[in-house]
DNA sequence: ACGATCACG
DNA sequence: ACGTACGTGATCGTG
């Protein structure tokens, strides 16, 4: 047995390597000691559990003055056996670490996860911030070091430090540095050590602030989530192999375009802006920096192309820009998407995405690695590459503007609220508030655009650049709005006044605290709407599964949620799922379309089957469903 | 490491 | 008094 010794937050602690059978006993005496609550780490090769090379290599298990380093290839039943004990547990990033030993120890999820606390979730209630934001972060080191110890060593950076000078790299360093090195098992048992502090003190302090209740719904959620991603997304290899290559041929074929021009390099903003105004274009906007801006929206009209990428008709298209939001779309396309989900599907063609519970500062979820919340919806191309299991199909079920909706709520706004409980379209109802019966599309489309402008907080600058709309018609609509819905800035100016004046904060219905950036007061209105709406699809998420429909359940995009079923039952499925996520938010109706897509994720964006093969539709609603009451 | 860009709700 | 567009993840170029 190896001992290594350490001080933390002024006291020494030891840090304990079993290396024979025989060393055990002293471990179990250890499990065995009477520690109410005790930390848990894994060390892998990386982060993405589910592909064929991904391995655990060390389990971790401590207490406030002790840790116990374990090598899984020798001592993998050991530390089964140890998690499967029924005692509680307290983890940094549970969701990993649960995924880690349901994957590779066959200690289940279900088991574990639900006597499992997550010092990150713990900090997320306490502060969302990023270091960015003028937060401390959600990570162990920094946690630590405010929390437990200041001089908390920064253990991945400081492993950084040891890959490379080890001949390794961050990529590389995981899997390849030697299970005994030293520093490598320091850290490994040093970080249960942290996590068991770290737990000790914001345990309490989320129970002072009244949030028990909110911490036990995100742990659960957390495991539910963490059910979605061992679950995974069936990936059509073949249709993704072929549109990768497709799409690079695509991003070649515009790239030598572009380099007739003298562009050697269409990702170069300073190429790109330089060949264009050699060729007489005037470039006027600047990026925040000062740089020359020849983003879409810049590149797009002197392409003559619309925002839907449609013939304008208005000038004579620069080829070059053409060709290089051509090019660039396309190796994007190959690369952020087709090549990622080939990199990361695991032996049975299905991706594992990483979905977190509290993510952004409104606690809203993401995915990442691939971003698969982020897929274009312009075109069905992408989506097509997901598809239901065999017998199954592809079901969706979205809110209908639940922003809105949220904020007709806790605003009160009567008229809005009627309209809502009405059936109305919210948009055309405002318009014909405002304009009169003879209301057109475009009023409808201005009014829109200003409820999201209220929704985000933004002015009519901002919202005249982003619809091309005539300022002077947008501050009259704006002025109009806040005429028949004046409790929407009451209720806006009311939330910066408490953060002016009390806590720089918002605090939300489901009790969750946000807080404000001096300078950017006037977001509160959106973290509050934008995190309440996230509250609601979680909640959702939970009442799915207590009804028996998580089986069905694939991934939440924000306000839908996609989920597939057996196709004899797809329909009945997705009102069922539907009808869960409905709800009645402080007097206003939370409603749900229900939608059947297909065999895969691309037929609910106008992909239609013909031979096996996609053709797009002659003229597509982006969804076509089943109507339900 | 950071800015610019682009994908989503 | 006025006005402020919100939140993500990923890649690439630049220094």
């Amino acid at each position: 047995m190896r001992t290594l010794t350490h001080s933390v937050a002024g006291s020494t602690v030891g840090i304990h390597i079993p290396e024979r059978r025989d060393d055990l006993d002293r471990f179990r005496a250890f499990l065995a000691q009477g520690d109410k609550v005790l930390a848990f780490d894994t060390e892998t090769t990386g982060l993405d559990v589910y592909t064929p090379e991904h391995r655990l290599r060390l389990a971790q298990f401590g207490n406030s003055r002790e840790a116990w380093v374990l090598r899984a290839d020798a001592f993998g039943e050991e530390i089964a056996a140890a998690l499967r004990q029924p005692r509680p547990y307290t983890m940094h990033n549970a969701q990993y670490d649960l995924l880690v030993v349901d994957r590779h120890l066959g200690v289940r999820l279900e088991d574990l996860g639900p006597r499992t606390y997550d010092t990150r979730v713990l900090a997320h209630l306490l502060d969302p911030r990023a270091p960015q934001e003028g937060g401390i972060g959600l990570a162990l080191k920094p946690l630590s070091a405010v929390y437990v110890d200041p001089d908390a060593p920064d253990t991945q950076e400081g492993l950084t430090t040891e890959f490379r000078r080890l001949g390794l790299t961050k990529a590389t360093g995981w899997a390849g540095i030697p299970i005994d090195n030293e520093l490598y098992t320091r850290y490994a048992g040093l970080d249960v050590i942290f996590a068991h502090r770290l737990f000790r003190v914001l345990g309490p302090m989320v129970r002072e602030i009244g949030l028990d209740h909110l911490s036990k719904f995100e742990h659960h959620l957390q495991i539910l989530l963490a059910i979605l991603q061992r679950r995974g997304f069936r990936l059509d290899v073949p249709y993704v192999e072929t549109l990768r290559t497709d799409l690079l041929a695509d991003a070649e074929a515009y790239k030598r375009v572009a380099g007739r021009y003298g562009v050697t390099n269409v990702n170069s903003t300073t190429q790109v802006a330089a060949a264009l105004a050699a060729m007489g274009e005037a470039l006027t906007e600047r990026t925040a920096s000062g740089a020359t801006k020849v983003d879409k929206g810049v590149l797009l009209p002197l392409a003559d192309l619309s925002l839907g990428w449609e013939r304008l008709d208005v000038r004579a298209p620069n080829l070059l820009a053409d060709a290089v939001l051509r090019s660039k779309r396309a190796e994007k396309w190959a690369t952020a998407y087709a090549s990622a989900f080939l990199d990361l599907k695991d032996a049975d063609d299905r991706l594992h995405p990483s979905i977190g519970a509290l993510q952004a500062r409104t606690a809203r979820m993401s995915i990442s690695r691939p971003p698969l919340q982020q897929l274009p919806s312009s075109d069905w191309t992408i989506r097509r590459a997901f598809v239901a299991d065999p017998g199954h199909t592809i079901i969706a079920a979205d809110y209908q503007a639940v922003e809105m909706r949220v904020l007709a709520a806790l605003a009160d706004v009567p008229r809005m609220k009627e309209a809502i409980a009405n059936g109305e379209d919210l948009h055309a109802f405002t318009a014909r508030l405002i304009e009169g019966d003879g209301f057109t599309k475009r009023h409808r489309k201005l009014y829109k655009g200003v409820g999201f402008g209220k929704v985000y907080g933004g002015g009519a600058v901002t919202l005249a650049r982003q619809t091309g709309a005539d300022l002077d018609a947008v501050k009259r609509a704006i002025a109009a709005y806040d005429r028949v819905y004046p409790e929407i800035k009451r209720y806006s100016r009311r939330l910066m006044e408490r953060a002016e004046f009390g806590r720089r904060e918002v605090v939300t219905p489901s009790g969750r605290h946000l807080p404000l950036d001096r300078d950017r007061l006037y977001a509160a209105t959106n973290y509050v709407v934008q995190s309440t709406a996230r509250d609601l699809l979680a909640q959702a998420i939970a009442d799915i599964f207590a009804a028996g429909l998580g089986d069905h359940l694939l991934l939440p995009v924000h306000d839908e949620l996609i989920a597939q079923a057996p196709t004899a039952d797809a329909e009945e499925v997705i009102r069922e799922i539907g009808r869960a996520m409905e709800s009645t938010f402080f007097g206003v109706r939370i409603e749900s379309d229900p939608d059947v897509y297909g065999p895969s994720w691309g037929h609910g964006y106008g992909c239609a089957e013909k031979k096996g093969r996609c053709v797009v539709r002659e003229s597509h609603p982006r969804k076509w469903g089943v109507r339900h009451d």
